[in-house]
DNA sequence: TCAAAAGTGTTCGTCTTACACCCATGA
DNA sequence: TCATGGGTGTAAGACGAACACTTTTGA
C-alpha cells in the first residue's frame, strides 16, 4: 500500500457510543451538546476521534470519560458506518457502540458544567442530530433490543444487584412491550443470566423483593 | 477537530471479507497470497484499502473484484478490528466482512493468472496469515454460523436454486453437525428463507430432488 | 386485618425431536 | 425388482403462554 496515495489519504477514524438509561419506565440516550465546528450547537451521541495510540473500545471509553466523566461501564461494538459525505471535514468512518448505565451515575457531572451540554432524553423525543448520528442512534437501539435477551448488557444499570420486578420495567421499556411476572421471572432464570443473592429489598408497605446479581461471564446460546 | 493534530494522523481503513464456500461438506475459505510489503508472500483475506470516494461496502466489493473477479456477491459486516499494532505500516483499521459463494465462480480467475496467488483452504487447514487476519477469519465463521440460521446468506452460494439434501449438506459442513433429513426440511420452510419452484434435479440412480429458491428479502424474527 | 405487590405452581397449547413408511429413478 | 436416496406423517417430549393462589410488609 502506498501511504501518500490520495485515493486514502487523510482518513480518520470516529469511536461513538450510543449510551442508554432508563428512568421510570422510558428509555433513554445521553446526548451531548457540540461546542465545537462542524455541527457547532447540535446535540451528538458520546464520541469523537480515535487516537493513534488507543484500541477501538479504549478511544470509545476515552470519549465516554471526557464528555460525561462516566469510568465503568460496559460497551458493546455493533456496527461501522461509513458513508462517504458523513462528516464535511474529511473522510472519517464511525466504530458504532453502546451501553446501558444508571443515569445517577453522571449526574454529578452535569452540575459541573457551566451550561448544559449533556442531557438525557427521552427515544421518542430526539432532536435533529449531528453527523449521521440519528442513523447510528436507530441502530444502536434496535441492537440493544435484540442482545438484551441473551446478554448481560444491563449490569451496569445495576451495579448493586436487582430485583426482578425492576428488571421486568427495565425491559418492558427498552423492547416496548408488557410481559406476565410470572413467565418472565422464570425466563430470566432460565437465560442463567442472573443468579440469587440471600438478601432482599425493601419498598414501601410491600412484601420486600429478592435482590438477583447479574453474573460475570455469560455463554452463548445456539439457536439450531 | 483539528485535522492537522499528530494524535489522529495518517490514520487508514482496511476493509475484509472472508469468503467462504463449500465444496464436497468441506467448509473452505478464499486466501489470497500478498505479492507486496508487508507481508510478501504471505496468505491473506480479500481486501485492502477504503477509497475516499467509495462507502464501506462497496470498497469491500471492488477489492474482492480486483482480487478475484467475483462480481456479485452478498456481504455483511459483522465487526471492526482495530488492534493499535495490526499494521507495521501506519494505523489502519479493518473493517470486517464475511461472504459465500459458489467456489466455480472464481475458478475462472485463478487460471487466468500465470501463478496462483488465490486458493479456497479448508477451514481447519488455514496457513499462517498476514496481518491479524486469522483473528478476523476467526470471528467471521463464528458470525456466519451466527447468522446463517435466519437469512439468505446462502443466496449467493445457489444462484440457480438449491434441493434440501444439497442444502443441508452445506449446513451441517458449515455448522459442523448432523440433522435429521425430515426436521432439517421443516425448519427450513418454517424460517420461510426459501421456497418451491416447481423445477426437480436429477441424480444418478435416485429419485430426483425438489429444486426451491431463495427469497430475495427476509423479515426478522423476534425472540421475546 | 387490609391493601399492595412479591413469590410459587399448574395447566394448556404449540413447537421441536425422534422415528417409520412410501415414492421415484437407473441399473 | 432392487438398491439408493428423496418426500411425507405422526406420536412423545420440551418449551412458552395463560392463569390462581399464597406470602410478606406497612398502615
Amino acid at each position: 500500500m502506498d501511504v501518500k496515495n490520495k485515493r486514502y489519504k487523510g482518513q480518520g477514524i470516529h469511536v461513538i457510543t450510543a449510551i442508554f438509561t432508563v428512568e421510570q419506565g422510558i428509555t433513554k440516550v445521553l446526548l451531548i451538546k457540540r461546542k465545537n465546528e462542524p455541527f457547532l450547537g447540535d446535540w451528538v451521541l458520546t464520541g469523537g476521534a480515535l487516537y493513534n495510540d488507543e484500541d477501538l473500545e479504549d478511544g470509545a471509553r476515552r470519549e465516554i470519560f471526557d464528555k460525561t466523566g462516566i469510568t465503568d461501564i460496559d460497551i458493546t461494538q455493533f456496527k461501522t458506518f461509513g458513508r462517504v459525505d458523513r462528516s464535511p471535514v474529511m473522510r472519517m468512518i464511525a466504530v458504532g457502540f453502546f451501553g446501558v448505565i444508571d443515569s445517577k451515575r453522571v449526574k454529578v457531572l452535569r452540575e459541573t458544567e457551566s451550561t448544559t451540554n449533556a442531557d438525557w432524553f427521552p427515544i421518542d423525543k430526539i432532536p435533529p442530530l449531528g453527523y449521521d448520528h440519528e442513523e447510528i442512534l436507530t441502530e444502536a437501539l434496535k441492537e440493544l433490543q435484540k442482545r438484551i435477551v441473551n446478554s448481560n448488557i444491563l449490569k451496569s444499570l445495576f451495579p448493586d444487584g436487582v430485583t426482578m420486578p425492576e428488571l421486568q420495567k427495565v425491559y418492558e421499556a427498552i423492547l416496548n412491550k408488557k410481559f406476565d411476572r410470572r413467565n418472565f421471572r422464570k425466563k430470566m432464570l432460565s437465560l442463567n443470566l442472573i443468579e440469587d443473592t440471600n438478601k432482599s429489598e425493601q419498598f414501601e408497605g410491600n412484601r420486600p423483593a429478592k435482590i438477583y446479581k447479574f453474573k460475570k461471564k455469560i455463554e452463548d446460546k445456539n439457536i439450531f
